[in-house]
DNA sequence: ATAAAACGGACATATCATATCCGAATATAA
DNA sequence: TTATATTCGGATATGATATGTCCGTTTTAT
């Protein structure tokens, strides 16, 4: 069981749309060049961040893709359900009620033990995520980097803008 | 992102388990008579069960699969895991050193906050898997089955043994 | 008009989940 | 000793999902 990579792209992209000037907008040429993936790939995911109304996107010559809200109105769940989809992991088939054993569905009021069990452990899961928002995100990334990180990275954007 | 259905298995056939007398071996066709399952491929979670030390077999005429131990000494969590495994849902490939603002690997001395978030989000998933035994889950199975269903147990069970 | 860009669908490939089968090892009982 | 019941592990088949590419359409700035 593991998360897309999708997963991992939209959060590094997300991060960096933050730290854009305002009114600036990222082509997916860019953003893929920027870490180096593939782009027809990423645009996938990029367009369900849209989708999502995560990004807004703008077409034609200087266009591309910018936050459509503040980084710190947007947390790290809504970026990973917007690429995972909102599925639970863990999905009950109801064995319960199979085998010599099971009885009429109508007996069976609420899910079972298993399931509630499970579906508590998510709960958790997505409460730590959605306790980050993608502005700690982006400032963490900012205190981490290299210091010659950074001056790249500023003298890429540079050149792309 | 998705749980293999062998998890919903492996804790049912676990609870199954636990309620059964000790030193009485259900083997993997009675298992899977009992849910409705394949049984081949029931059999490689509990083979993944028994290398977890999480339940014992014994081969031969009245042999079968028992736990290994007391059912309030084991967790969901190990069960979970004995049969996912333990990678990380999420897996960082360090995007963030590709691309033109990437620096050599020596730079970066920690995970990325993303990665931090991340694993601190399955930790807490973890931990509230951790927190219920294979007793508790037995015992909500016991209380909520409708009375039919115990019957029904009851008497498979004893056309088995 | 031209070029740059997102969008969406079709397609190809790879990886993993699901499933079945079989031979080998092991243990019990007649 | 033989027959039978069982786990164990490897080989193989199939289906679903993740990964990746391509192309035609739509939108928009210049």
């Amino acid at each position: 069981m593991k998360l897309s990579e999708g997963t991992e792209w939209a959060i590094h992209c997300c991060s960096l749309l933050a730290n854009l000037p305002p009114d600036f907008a990222l082509p997916k040429s860019r953003l893929a060049e920027f870490f180096d993936l593939p782009e027809d790939y990423l645009a996938k995911f990029l367009q369900e961040l849209s989708r999502a109304g995560l990004v807004k996107t703008s077409r034609g010559p200087g266009g591309g893709y910018q936050l459509a809200k503040p980084a710190g109105q947007i947390n790290v769940l809504e970026i990973v359900q917007a690429v995972e989809g909102d599925q639970h992991f863990f999905q009950c088939t109801e064995i319960r009620r199979c085998g010599p054993s099971g009885v009429a569905d109508k007996h069976y009021k609420k899910p079972c033990g298993i399931a509630r069990t499970m579906h508590r452990a998510e709960a958790a899961w997505r409460a730590e995520l959605a306790a980050v928002s993608l502005n700690e995100i982006s400032q963490m990334g900012a205190e981490e980097s290299p210091q010659e990180q950074i001056e790249k990275s500023l003298s890429w954007f540079e050149s792309v803008m």
